[in-house]
RNA sequence: GGGCGGAUAGCUCAGUUGGGAGAGCACAGCCCUUACAAGGCUGGGGUCACAGGUUCGAGCCCUGUUCCGCCUACCA
């Protein structure tokens, strides 16, 4: 017999450690079935399980599994990301306490090191994965730096740059003086922050007259090579072609004329910096004017800040206003709400600068994307996100890809020292190729270098679907699993790595890389901010799993994964869950200890004398098992999750089996063995339905039961749940009226058990109860009168159309019968002519709701017949209780009176 | 600045073609009834943010308002 209760330890383990052995999670790659295929949103190797994981995760598997079990060639392919600067980051942070930088170890051995990391602590979150139920095809785990998607990564990059799509030149990117790199637009956080404009006067080289200028880094003006004003602007208008002297450098710098400058903002007139603002770097580049660098990538001023350099550029702002107002030519300072960009790494302020990078000229590529998403040809749900991805589609610009850390892909470039003819000075002896060349294919000199950055780790990560598959290879996984079925991920990615990925698939596979994309929720914590480690209010994962168990954490995020709403996460809602599993566990241990030893369970089509109760939840199976798999189709997870929970609880453990206990008692042994068998295939089927979400206290019950149980008619029954067919509609039967019936029983079962409770009476107190009811209901009724006088608890019921209500009893009146129970002496009077009245009251606002509805003409006239009659029959039927119970408490005061 | 989402029971949230609103938790009362006290039974509790509009009828459709989130943007 098993415990009395569940215990996830060691059965987590057992059934993992199992499913592996025996190779479910294994793809096919030459299968006739029809193919299922996820690839995971690659987590990176620095990081570890949270519980954003966990809910991704949870989904994913829910989806693979049952797909699994439905029969189709399933393919989830797990690997890792290698996160280039984050990654980067840990390790150089590891050598600082060492006291070493990674240019004291050098670029070879730096990334030797890395590696080290990667395969000491790289598998942890593989681990973690394991350890949430991931059925994962663990043969195919890929990392974004193994050999096959590096070449793919090589050859994406010579292909597009052959195309034009890539190229390299020297623009304003966003820096971040921390990591030195780099970044692209997406990857800089912009937070609002209250900070200052300050007007600063330049005043003209020669003559009297001046211009104020505003602005919110007035370090910058160190690098000024203009101040530009709106041409159009009637207060500057003289002075455009005028020169003006740079203050505290006293350089001499144009005013320029252009109309990107904003009439109404600040003072009108706008510092032009070059080489440290992107807006600044166009107007340079339409007015042909000089580029001055300021900065180092340390972000330091450099010689060109004359007294200033060599200082940070927080301290030289600091400075410099300090002699701007010494210099009397700092105006005014005013209060300024605006956006500052940090590295969405280490969250250092990032800096506007010019260098010379490499990037993918995107509008085509996103064009494609863009369409694929309208055409419908890859759908995102909920629908809602497609907005954001067609906005951002349609203003994209161009991605900067290198990176210049030594953690990722080298960028398959190489110079040519020499140059040594002409080709090769028209490419500029660029040489950009799959293989490192040994010399220069241009002018066959040996002085090549290769370029010294890596690439984004996003775009390897773009190529997942397909590299991981194989490409560019022509593999057989590719025919089978491409395009992918899902992309299961939250919205925070949506644009680094989802729209990324629809453009290279449709440029390199020339189809979608998934149908569907579905974007799940963010998890907040219980009071709905983010979870994050400086709050503190980080929920662990496996803090989780190990006091609760993994399936309760599990089934708990399904059961809050709503569409289009965050899930906010607390202790309190797993342990409804963990309840849940333990009511499951219990349920389980009522068939087992009811089945004897000769006892035969066989098939429900094979099951002979059904009673009501068998023939009401075998319906009701029925239709569950259609809508969780119709829930589940439509990634409705809280829909399918809650669906269970009820039916397993509510109707299946709270109904069912107390309907089935004196039958399972009793001796009545083909009735006895109906029921049985009932209760164990409806348990059976009922684990089969669960299992995608719990998958280890389902798989753990399931070999308990006996192993008639769950066998298909074809074959012999499989030797695991999780690779069972998962239960339909067909495993249940439906019949209706079992259901209506049974509607009735369970009506005249509350009313009973109202009345009891109402009036505080004891359960184990037996009650005499008397129904009215119309002849048909009196017939169904009396046929199942046992299910009543147990569930209700009577010492005897008396049925019939004509029944009269007995001097002294509690009434309970319901939509198809009343009932009346005779409590001379057992109850007090007065509460129960205050509980009629309570009912009176509630009746009361009903009938002249319905009332005003009936008596109104149009209403009557345009509404449906259908609609019409159903509130005349509701009014029929509760003007019939109203007289009934205002009958009762007529008596009752009768009663009180004598 | 642009866009999106949310506002329903004390709390967290469902509510799929518009026909007088549901769950879980919490709360109250009665129960250790031989699967389960991590349980059973019963009950209380809601002008569905606000204001208009469409309709015989609105939580649901339309318009506006308020509050709260999020995404996005080069206004110095």
């Amino acid at each position: 017999m098993i415990d009395k209760s569940f215990d996830p330890k060691g059965v987590e383990e057992k059934w993992y450690g199992l499913w592996l052995e025996k190779g479910y999670f294994q793809a096919d790659s030459k299968s006739d079935k029809p193919s299922y295929c996820i690839v995971i949103p690659p987590p990176n190797v620095t990081g570890s399980l949270h519980i954003g994981h966990a809910l991704d995760i949870t989904l994913q598997d829910i989806m693979v599994r049952w797909k699994r079990m439905s029969g189709f060639n399933t393919l989830w392919l797990p690997g890792t990301d290698h996160a280039g600067i984050a990654t980067q980051n840990v390790v150089e942070k590891e050598l600082k306490v060492r006291g070493m930088s990674r240019q004291d170890l050098g670029r070879e051995a730096f990334i030797k090191k890395v590696w080290e990391w990667k395969e000491q602590y790289g598998g942890r979150i593989i681990h973690q994965l394991k350890r949430l139920g991931a059925s994962c095809d663990w043969s195919r785990e890929r990392f974004t730096l193994d050999e096959g998607l590096s070449r793919a990564v090589k050859e994406v990059f010579v292909r597009l740059h052959k195309e034009g799509l890539i190229y390299r030149g020297d623009y304003i990117i966003n820096w971040c003086p921390r990591c030195h790199t780099a970044l692209s637009d997406l990857e800089v956080e912009h937070e609002e922050v209250k900070g200052r404009l300050y007007h600063i006067r330049y005043n003209f080289a020669k003559g009297d007259g001046h211009v104020v200028v505003a602005t919110t880094r007035p370090e910058t003006l160190l690098g000024d090579t203009a101040v530009a004003v709106n041409p159009n602007d009637k207060r500057y208008k003289n002075i455009v072609g005028k020169v003006l002297s740079l203050p505290v450098l006293g350089r001499e710098i144009p005013v320029v004329g252009d109309e990107f400058v904003d009439v109404g903002f600040g003072t009108g007139a706008v510092k032009v910096t070059p080489a440290h603002d992107p807006n600044d770097f166009e107007i340079a580049q339409r007015h042909n004017l000089p580029f001055i660098k300021i900065m180092t990538g340390d972000a330091k001023m450099t010689d060109e800040a004359g007294p200033y350099k060599g200082q940070d550029r927080f301290k030289c702002r600091e400075h410099i206003i300090r002699d701007l107002k010494t210099a009397g030519l700092l105006v005014e300072v005013k209060d300024h709400k605006h956006g500052i960009g940090h590295c969405y790494r280490c969250k250092t302020v990032v800096e506007p600068y010019l260098s010379k990078q490499w990037f993918v000229k995107i509008k085509p590529l996103a064009e494609d994307a863009a369409r694929a998403v309208r055409k419908g040809t890859v759908k995102i749900i909920p629908q809602g996100w497609e907005n954001s991805y067609f906005d951002w589609m349609e203003n994209i610009k161009d991605w900067c890809i290198s990176r210049q850390i030594w953690w990722g892909h080298r960028i398959p470039v190489w110079y040519c020292s020499d140059m040594k003819n002409r080709e090769c000075k028209d490419q500029n002896g660029i040489v950009v190729t799959t293989a490192a060349p040994e010399d220069c294919p241009y002018c066959g000199s040996r002085n090549l270098v290769q370029d010294e950055d890596v690439l984004d780790t996003w775009f390897s990560s773009a190529l997942w679907p397909f590299s991981t598959l194989g490409w560019p290879d022509d593999t057989d996984d590719l025919r089978t699993f491409y395009p992918t079925s899902v992309l299961i991920t939250g919205f925070d990615i949506l644009f680094f790595w989802v729209a990324r990925m629809i453009m290279m698939g449709m440029k390199f596979m020339d189809r979608e890389p998934f149908r569907h994309v579905y974007i799940h929720a963010l998890v907040r914590d219980a009071t709905g901010h983010k979870m994050s480690k400086s709050k503190g209010n980080v929920v662990d994962p496996l803090e989780m799993t190990d006091t609760y168990g993994t399936d309760s954490f599990r089934f708990t995020l399904a059961a809050f994964a709503a569409q289009g709403r965050d899930i906010k996460f607390s202790v309190k809602r797993i342990e409804g869950y963990r309840n849940f599993i333990n009511k499951i566990w219990n349920a389980a241990r009522f068939i087992l200890v009811n089945i004897k030893a000769n006892d035969e369970i066989v098939s429900a089509a094979e099951i002979k004398n059904l009673s009501l109760a068998d023939r009401w939840i075998l319906s009701r199976l029925s239709s569950v098992a259609a809508e969780v798999n119709s829930s589940l189709e439509e990634y409705r997870f809280n829909d399918a999750a809650n669906l269970l929970y009820q039916f397993v609880w509510h109707e299946f453990c709270d109904w069912y089996v107390e309907l089935i206990k004196p039958v399972l008692y009793g001796s009545d042994e083909d009735r006895r063995r109906a029921s049985l068998s009932a209760v164990v295939h409806v348990f059976e089927v009922s684990l089969g339905l669960l299992h995608p979400f719990i998958p280890f206290v389902t798989e753990e019950l399931w070999q308990h039961l006996p192993a008639s149980a769950g066998k298909p008619a074809t074959a012999g029954r499989p030797e695991n749940l999780c690779v069972r067919a998962y239960p339909t509609a067909a495993d249940g039967i439906v019949d209706k009226n079992a259901e209506s019936k049974m509607a009735l029983v369970k009506e005249a079962v509350m009313g009973v058990r109202s009345i009891r409770g109402e009036l505080n009476l004891s359960p184990s107190l037996e009650l005499k109860a008397l129904i009215r009811a119309s002849d048909e209901t009196v017939d169904v009724l009396n046929k199942n009168i046992s299910y009543i006088s147990k569930l209700a608890k009577t010492s005897s019921i008396e049925i019939g159309c004509d029944v009269m209500r007995p001097e002294g009893a509690a009434v309970s009146v319901n939509p198809s019968l009343e009932i009346f129970v005779p409590l001379k002496g057992l109850f007090d009077v007065e509460s129960e002519i205050r509980r009629l009245n309570r009912e009176a009251v509630k009746i009361e606002e009903s009938l002249s709701f319905i009332q005003k509805k009936l008596s109104n003409e149009e209403f009557v006239n345009k509404a449906p017949k259908a609609v019409v009659d159903e509130n005349e029959a509701k009014y029929e039927e509760l003007n019939k209780k109203m007289q009934s119970i205002l009958s009762g408490i007529d008596k009752l005061k009768q009663l009180g009176n004598t």
